[in-house]
RNA sequence: AGUCCUGUAGCUCAGUUGGUUAGAGCGCUACACUGAUAAUGUAGAGGUCCGCAGUUCAAAUCUGCGCAGGACUACCA
């Protein structure tokens, strides 16, 4: 421990941060916080891999400092807590960036650019930020191992990859697979959801949308459409039809199914065709009818014929009629006829209804044109229902040559080259066919919004191209109950957000048709026969030496590598990306070669391999998987909850069978402060450095933390800073300044055994502060770091500044030495060197600088304080909040009656209707008393008083039991007259009659309090009431006057530059003011003590100063009195 | 469109199993204090607890339907 407290002029919390950030460097802390825990048990945290090809933001600093947080913590409570560090390095973005940089498209790759270079420039520009990323990790104080990262796009951690694949390959969990995928046309390739997603790219466009009829084909299933009605022309002649929607009619002569909804209620109706004027029956939803019928032309089933006859057929006021209604599920299973037979599709059924939960009535008939090549939904549900497809165009999107008159046309009118489009689109051209075969109900613009190639501008298409995909929905149960086990803060997320994702799970679509990324280990035959998944390197050597002896490849390119040797040096010789990759061919156990899969794997997909891609495993580190994985803790933004939450959880479920981490924070957004997002665009992205600058990482992070919850959206607002450097941290410096001085003046002994000297507030500080201690464990442990922040934040704020030193500042500086004091500076000092402790994993800088000023060492390095439950008196504590309630009303009387608390009063009465009151009134009188500056308290027994007491009912206890009586015998109570008040006291139970019923209302169903005390000045809180005596005579008067004088003695010596140790000369001259002269004289003792004066009790009062030459000071001590006198250092 | 989060004083946020007159800090106003002083105390002004409906003796709290802001996912006839 410090023989001397260093002491600090003024509070720079940027100052502190870079100075313990040196310090830390200098000594290598967080090196030796982990070899302090080297054989701790483990504590597994993952960082998740920022991409270091964007500049971050303030979002980031947030982010950070909760990892850290809870890093440090468990570090402190003991465990060995590693924090690897690592960068995203792969993606798309990245790809946008550098071809934005070299002004290429991805035309040019391949062409103007070699794959070669293209990823190159792309290796080299995924880094360009690290430098600003890793100073930013620094100023916030995260400790993370920057020194070794894991990078995605090392051959190490592809090697890990490629293991993990092949082992979900092995286990049938790779498969090749036919999905629909936004595509464009024009730009020859495929969308991923992230290009779908740039700005722009949805537009409100106007189509040509059809409502097209399928007729129904007459058999049993259909047979109940065809029952005779009161219409006579029954449907029996014409047939019955289906009437289902689309805007994109293009995709009609791929149609192969129509989807209902099981539960949505359809009918039939009878009307005309707008366009043949025929009368057809046909079958919509129910709730769908009035978007195509008019409620007015309704005619009723047996006035149907006479009605239809007087039709004018002229597309006016068409009538209408209806008679049959029932649900989805009965039209499943119905065949229809195909609508524009083109061709057929070669597997599978089709034309028939199917049910689909996805079908809604918002818009449309409530029947669903079902084209599984051109839509998501329509694809997943013809799949279940056995539904073959019809791809009726090509990859340029030109129709098919089998589509007869249609065959080359573009299906968008936008796909043409400038000039060369035809005045009607191929939408137009089908609607026309169908009206003219009398199978369009309703053709017509609608105006919708449809997603646009974001390069090209031009429309995309769902096309259904071929990818591999990982088969999750095979584990979806161990998925959903594994995730169950997770603990997520906050635990909405985890059971809505991501569980009702697992309850949809789709399969992982892992294709992506990109260059930088990590290539899919897949080698194939040209006839898809044989194939081989690559799971490491040797084996991948195996099978280029294999090749190579059957003449497929000319050489190894990977001569050099020895599978064996794990050095960097030795993996440095292999590069897995493309092109390389792709220049490796195979060959197949029957001698044919296989080249590799063209495809990369998503970038998602190198993110969750990281707990073990990060370690190399199992190449290395195999035996060690228990000490890192699964995780105890990962933190990152909520916007991963479907990205890296799930893909860690997917990878680590699948092929492991765990969960990969057992609890997740997942943060907010920091907005601005009026709680828009942050954008470059707007301007009102903060400057995560200058903010640093100017305010210091604790400062910031203490800001963050304890003003929302982790994942609650901040609005972010400097001044809030500016706060929290103000209370808290000013505060906190304060009471240490405050604590340093006098500690250096008087050197108490700090080690001395002071437990039988603790005065009631040294005992009851020290258990608010084990109380702290308690809540602050509970809630980190908990990741709860918000609760913990603020209650310390209270508890230095309220009770040690505001309150222990305040009341106690005197034992600091007055007397000797002795217990006394020894126990109140170790008081002090406890809970100052607690408070390091408690809050160094949020405040990670000051806390180090205040723990090394009180101990001499880091408090990084400490263990978390063990609270004392023999140090917690919750008695003690609501005791003193019961004087803290007093002075306050007292105080408030003072103030009412304007009684400055400098002039003494004589007695306080305070009723009390129990014996605990009673008991605690006694243990704080002395307290109060001093603090309102009054003579005595008087406990008066409101039982025996005359009080006027008043009566409450306690709703909670009496409401329970009262029930529906409850507002008539709350009114009952409420109009208790006193003599009533005092037979329910004295009986302690009281009968009454409330509508007719008797009840029996109880002592402690109500709550009596004594109101006022007649004559007296009066205030109370609650139960709680408080008189005070405000009568003075001379002594209160007088004591009043001297106190005066002392507070200006003490306002001169600290004006005139005086220390607080320096004593002084004091001369006060007569004002011929008896009652002040008669103060000055009584009460002499006390104000040389309290100034620190040297002068001789019997020559304060003088005529005349002694000396000639000593400033003079006239002092008005109320509005009569005013005095002069002079003061000066003392010789002695 | 779906899922989830948020909505309480001018601002930032508490508010327990439903219980009386909904709280704190900041800011504002007034006064006090002046050896903790960029602090502190007391008092005041400031509320449609987002809205509507329901359950209940009793709703900021529970339920339903909406509204606004935000996030993610999807993009649909």
């Amino acid at each position: 421990m410090p023989k001397h407290f260093k002491q600090y002029d003024e509070l720079d919390l940027p100052k502190v941060a870079n100075e313990v950030l040196e310090q830390w460097e200098a000594e290598d802390t967080f090196g030796q916080s982990l070899e302090l825990r080297k054989n701790a048990p483990p504590f597994v945290f993952y960082e998740g891999p920022p991409s270091a090809n964007g500049l971050p933001g303030i979002h980031h600093v947030m982010a950070r400092a909760i990892k850290d947080i809870f890093c440090r913590f468990q570090t402190q409570k003991g465990k060995l807590v590693h924090r690897k560090a690592g960068w995203d390095t792969h993606g798309l973005p990245i790809e946008l960036g550098v071809e934005k940089e070299l002004g290429i498209t991805k035309e040019d790759i391949g062409k103007t650019i070699s794959i070669e270079d293209y990823n190159a420039a792309c290796k080299k520009a995924v880094m360009r930020y690290t430098d600003v990323w890793n100073d930013m990790t620094r100023r916030i104080g995260f400790w993370l191992d920057l020194e070794h990262p894991y990078v995605t796009y090392q051959t190490k951690y592809i090697e890990s990859v490629w293991h993990l694949l092949k082992k979900l390959y092995d286990d049938q969990l790779l498969y090749k697979g036919y999905t629909i995928q936004p595509y464009s046309p024009a730009a020859g390739t495929g969308l991923s959801s992230h290009e779908l997603n740039q700005p722009g790219t949805y537009k409100n466009v106007k189509d040509t949308s059809a409502v097209a009829m399928f007729k129904v084909v007459r058999d049993a299933n259909s047979e109940f459409l065809f029952t005779p009605s009161p219409w006579q022309k029954g449907p029996g002649n014409e047939g019955v039809f289906i009437l289902a929607w689309t805007t994109t009619p293009w995709t009609l002569p791929s149609n192969t199914a129509l989807t209902v909804g099981p539960k949505l209620e359809y009918v039939r109706i009878k009307s005309f065709n707008p366009y043949t004027h025929e009368a057809q029956t046909m079958v919509l939803a129910k709730t769908r009818i009035s978007a195509y019928f008019s409620e007015k032309n309704f005619i009723d089933p047996a006035a149907w014929e006479a009605s239809a006859d007087a039709y004018a057929k002229d597309g006016k006021h068409t009538p209408w009629t209806m008679d049959q209604e029932f649900f989805g599920h009965q039209l499943e299973g119905i065949h229809y006829e195909q609508l524009l037979p083109y061709a057929q599709p070669d597997q599978g059924e089709a034309f028939k209804v199917i049910g689909g939960d996805f079908v809604t009535t918002e818009d449309g008939t409530g029947v669903v044109h079902t084209a599984p090549s051109f839509g998501a939904d329509d694809m997943r549900v013809a799949r279940q229902h056995n539904i073959g497809t019809l791809t009726l165009v090509d990859l340029q999107g030109r129709f098919t040559k089998e589509m007869g008159e249609f065959a080359g046309k573009y299906v968008k009118n936008e796909y043409y080259p400038v000039g060369t489009a035809p005045e009607k689109s191929v939408d137009v051209e089908l609607s026309i066919k169908l009206k003219e075969m009398g199978r369009a109900f309703k053709v017509e613009k609608y105006e919708h919004n449809y997603p646009h190639c974001w390069r090209t501008d031009k429309p995309i298409l769902y096309y259904p191209l071929d990818s591999w995909f990982v088969r999750t929905t095979a584990k979806k149960d161990r998925l959903i109950a594994l995730n169950k086990t997770i603990n997520w803060k906050p635990e909405s997320t985890g059971t809505g957000r991501f569980g009702n994702w697992l309850e949809n799970l789709q399969d992982w679509n892992l294709s992506r048709s990109r260059y930088w990324g990590i290539p899919l280990p897949i080698w194939r035959t040209a006839d898809r026969d044989e194939e081989i998944c690559i799971g490491s390197l040797k084996q991948l050597k195996e099978e280029i030496t294999r090749s190579v002896k059957a003449g497929v490849m000319n050489a190894d390119p990977y001569a050099d590598f020895d599978p064996a040797d794990m050095s960097d040096a030795n993996y440095d010789k292999v590069d897995l990306h493309r092109p390389y990759a792709d220049n490796i061919v195979l060959v197949s156990p029957s001698g044919k070669p296989m080249m590799r899969e063209a495809d990369l794997i998503d970038v998602w997909f190198d993110s969750g391999s990281m707990p073990y891609a990060q370690h190399h495993y199992p190449f290395e580190n195999k035996d060690a998987l228990n000490e890192m994985f699964p995780a105890e803790f990962i933190a990152e933004g909520v916007d991963q909850t479907r990205g890296w939450f799930y893909t860690l959880h997917a990878i680590s479920t699948l092929c492991f069978d765990s969960v990969a981490y057992k609890a997740v924070v997942s943060n907010g957004l920091v907005l601005d402060k009026n709680g828009q997002k942050m954008s470059k665009r707007l301007g009102n992205a903060v400057d995560p450095f200058k903010t640093l600058d100017e305010y210091g990482a604790d400062a910031v992070r203490w800001y963050m933390i304890s003003n929302a919850s982790p994942w609650d959206n901040l609005k972010f607002d400097a001044e809030g800073i500016t706060e929290v450097q103000r209370k808290f941290f000013r505060a906190l410096f304060n009471t240490y300044n405050f604590f340093a001085l006098y500690a250096n003046i008087d050197s108490p002994d700090l080690k001395a055994d002071v437990s039988a000297a603790r005065t009631e507030s040294d005992r009851w500080v020290l258990s608010r502060l084990n109380s702290l201690i308690k809540l602050a464990d509970t809630n980190f442990t908990d990741y709860e770091p918000t609760i913990a922040a603020r209650a310390i934040q209270d508890f230095v704020v309220e009770d040690l500044s505001n309150w222990y030193v305040r009341l106690n500042r005197r034992r600091f500086w007055k007397g000797e030495q002795g217990a006394d004091k020894n126990a109140a500076f170790q008081t002090l000092h406890r809970c100052l060197e607690v408070i390091a402790m408690l809050s160094a994993p949020i405040a990670p800088f000051f806390s180090d600088r205040s723990y090394r000023d009180l101990t001499g060492s880091s408090v990084h390095l400490s263990d978390w304080p063990k609270h004392d439950e023999q140090l917690i008196d919750t008695e003690l504590e609501e005791r003193t909040a019961l004087a803290q309630k007093l002075t306050s009303l007292v105080l408030s009387i003072r103030k009412k009656e304007g009684h400055r608390v400098r002039q003494p009063l004589q007695k306080m009465m305070v009723p009390v209707t129990d014996a605990t009151m009673h008991k605690r009134l006694e243990a704080i009188q002395e307290l109060v008393l001093g603090e309102v500056n009054v003579k005595e308290l008087v406990i008066m027994d409101a039982n025996e008083s005359k009080l006027t007491k008043r009566i409450k009912p306690d709703f909670k206890k009496l409401g329970a039991r009262m029930g529906k009586l409850m507002k008539s015998v709350a009114a009952a109570v409420n109009a208790f007259d006193q003599a009533e008040i005092a037979e329910l006291e004295a009986k302690g139970t009281m009968k009454l009659n409330i509508e007719g019923q008797e009840v029996e209302v109880l002592r402690d169903d109500v709550e009596i309090t004594a109101e006022t005390i007649p004559g007296l000045s009066v205030a109370s809180d609650g139960p709680l009431t408080v008189a005070l005596d405000i009568t003075l005579n001379d002594a209160l008067v007088q004591e009043g006057l001297a106190r005066e004088l002392v507070s200006r003695i003490q306002t001169l010596r600290k004006e005139t530059g005086l220390e607080v140790t320096d004593r002084i000369d004091l001369h006060i001259r007569r004002n011929g003011d008896a009652r002040f002269e008669a103060a000055v004289r009584h009460h002499a003792k006390h104000i040389l003590a309290e100034t620190l004066a040297a002068t001789q009790v019997e020559q304060i009062l003088v005529d005349q100063f002694p000396n000639a030459g000593s400033t003079v000071y006239e002092v008005a001590l109320d509005d009569e009195v005013t005095c002069a006198l002079s003061l000066t250092r003392s010789a002695n």
